[in-house]
DNA sequence: CGCATTTGACCAGCGC
DNA sequence: GCGCTGGTCAAATGCG
């Protein structure tokens, strides 16, 4: 006990440059001083004015005692007083820095660690997904295997096997950067074997938005080049493919078709997130792309959904249609397999009242949540109110206030998205089954029904893979 | 001349 | 296995 402070006197007195005098008096009998001695000399308080100003623990009270040795045994030495003062000052500042520094050094373990402990809680969530990824794949892996001893030589086997071989098909098809919708589809939808950035099983999203207007192209404020056009089956209206330009590599593509019933309604339909800054003017759709992508990322983590979506079942295409009474329902949630779909129309006329902005959330009935944890992200996000789905420029005013009314107003929404979700995480084909009035379908029910070759009548649809 | 668009060909998945 | 369909590529073409 005594240690500590006798420790201190001798450092305090250093500082204080007392040994620079040579004079020993004051050290000498510092030993022999007592807490208890010191209080009771009257000098104390010529040198209280020091220790009230800056000292705030018992330090004080050893290198007071120092100070008034010396200033006992110097006699009234102003100098002696002032160099003290400035020692003393020099010796708190020193005091300060030291205990800053360790406030900083115990900030910084303690963001490290708070950082450490997120990236170990998203680790183990991807690892959780990517066991369940596995699994698929392990089953999908053998059953290519077996396929593969019988049909195909050592080589090919090899390679098709290696972790690459997304890559290699790609580069071979000459688009290494454009990875195809058709490979989240096919044998590849498990995503595991694909780069990291793709290997999200949803890492596009899907945002089509139908809206009328006479353009050929809804001006979204983002940079398109056109890269190809086809006739779509059962709509004599052909569709054209644009691809984002206002980055090299950025994976977001767009499709545009007129409806073959009103021409004047146009599908605009988005896919992917862009991956470079994007003007204020596109970020309202953006942002639109990013809420789905985020709406499914946070589904994707339940294993239900996760399942679904890539498992087989899921992958055919008739897995994920539901019935949506689109003739009356402004936005639904659906999914063409194997991906979920959200659908808006925003081909209605305005409604009178306009209540306030919407969490989309506030829409879907808690039991059908695939999981509530994850699901609160979706609630917390903003980007999910939807009367910020669109910016300024487009669709117009009017088309964001009809998204608003009409979500508010129609009870359909709340049974479309249940209905969607439910689908999302049972993904059983007997969601199917009864659904055939109001089917929202962009591929297999829809291109055989030439009512509605590829989006319903008065929808516009959310998708997300 | 450079860039965007057009258009036929190609590829892969899926259903029959 | 074959044909259909959707999606993409890339050479040809058009435009400023």
């Amino acid at each position: 006990m005594e240690e500590p402070s006798q420790d201190r006197r001798e450092i305090a007195f250093l500082h204080s440059g007392e040994f620079l005098r040579g004079d020993s008096s004051s050290k000498v009998h510092q030993p022999n001083e007592s807490p208890v001695e010191d209080h009771h000399e009257p000098s104390i308080k010529e040198v209280d004015f020091f220790a009230a100003k800056s000292q705030p623990y018992d330090l004080s009270h050893d290198e007071l005692n120092l100070v008034n040795s010396r200033l006992e045994t110097s006699s009234d030495d102003g100098d002696d007083k002032t160099k003290t003062q400035i020692h003393r000052l020099k010796l708190e500042l020193e005091r300060l820095h030291e205990e800053n520094h360790k406030l900083k050094h115990l900030l910084d373990e303690i963001s490290e660690s708070y950082n450490d402990l997120q990236r170990k809680v998203l680790l183990a969530r991807q690892t959780q997904v990517e066991g369940l990824h596995k699994q698929h794949e392990s089953i999908a892996l053998e059953d290519r295997r077996a396929m593969e001893m019988n049909n195909e030589t050592p080589a090919t086997t090899l390679k098709r096997l290696s972790p690459d071989d997304v890559d290699d098909r790609d580069l071979h098809r000459g688009s290494p950067k454009t990875p195809r919708l058709d490979q989240s589809k096919s044998t590849t939808n498990h995503g595991e074997q694909q780069n990291p950035h793709d290997q999200l099983p949803f890492r596009k999203a899907r945002v089509s938005v139908r809206a009328r207007s006479d353009a050929t192209t809804v001006n979204d404020g983002c940079q398109w080049r056109k890269y190809g056009q086809k006739m779509a089956k059962g709509n004599p209206c052909p569709r054209a493919y644009y691809r984002c330009t206002m980055a090299v590599g950025c994976p977001v593509r767009k499709q545009v078709q007129r409806c073959a019933e009103d021409t004047t309604i146009l599908t605009t339909t988005y896919e992917g997130n862009h991956n470079h800054p994007l003007p204020p003017s596109a970020t309202a759709m953006a942002a639109t792309t990013s809420a789905a992508a985020a709406m499914l990322l946070s589904g994707s983590t339940t294993s239900n959904l996760h399942q679904t979506l890539s498992s087989p079942s899921a992958t055919s295409s008739s897995s994920f249609y539901h019935n949506f009474p689109y003739t009356s329902t402004i936005a639904t949630l659906s999914a063409s397999a194997p991906f979920p779909t959200i659908t808006l129309d925003l081909t209605n006329p305005p409604r009178p009242l306009q209540p306030p902005p919407l969490l989309l959330s506030q829409y879907v009935p808690a039991a059908f949540l695939p999981n509530a944890s994850q699901i609160r992200s979706i609630n917390n996000n903003p980007h999910l109110l939807l009367p910020n789905l669109f910016g300024p420029q487009a669709p117009s005013r009017d088309m964001v206030d009809t998204v608003r009314a009409a979500i508010a107003m129609d009870p359909n929404f709340t049974a479309a998205l249940a209905a969607a979700i439910s689908n999302i995480i049972g993904g059983d084909k007997e969601n199917n089954n009864n659904n055939d009035n109001n089917k929202v379908d962009e591929k297999s029910g829809g291109s055989s029904n030439g009512d509605s070759p590829q989006l319903p009548q008065s929808c516009t649809t959310f998708s997300t893979n």
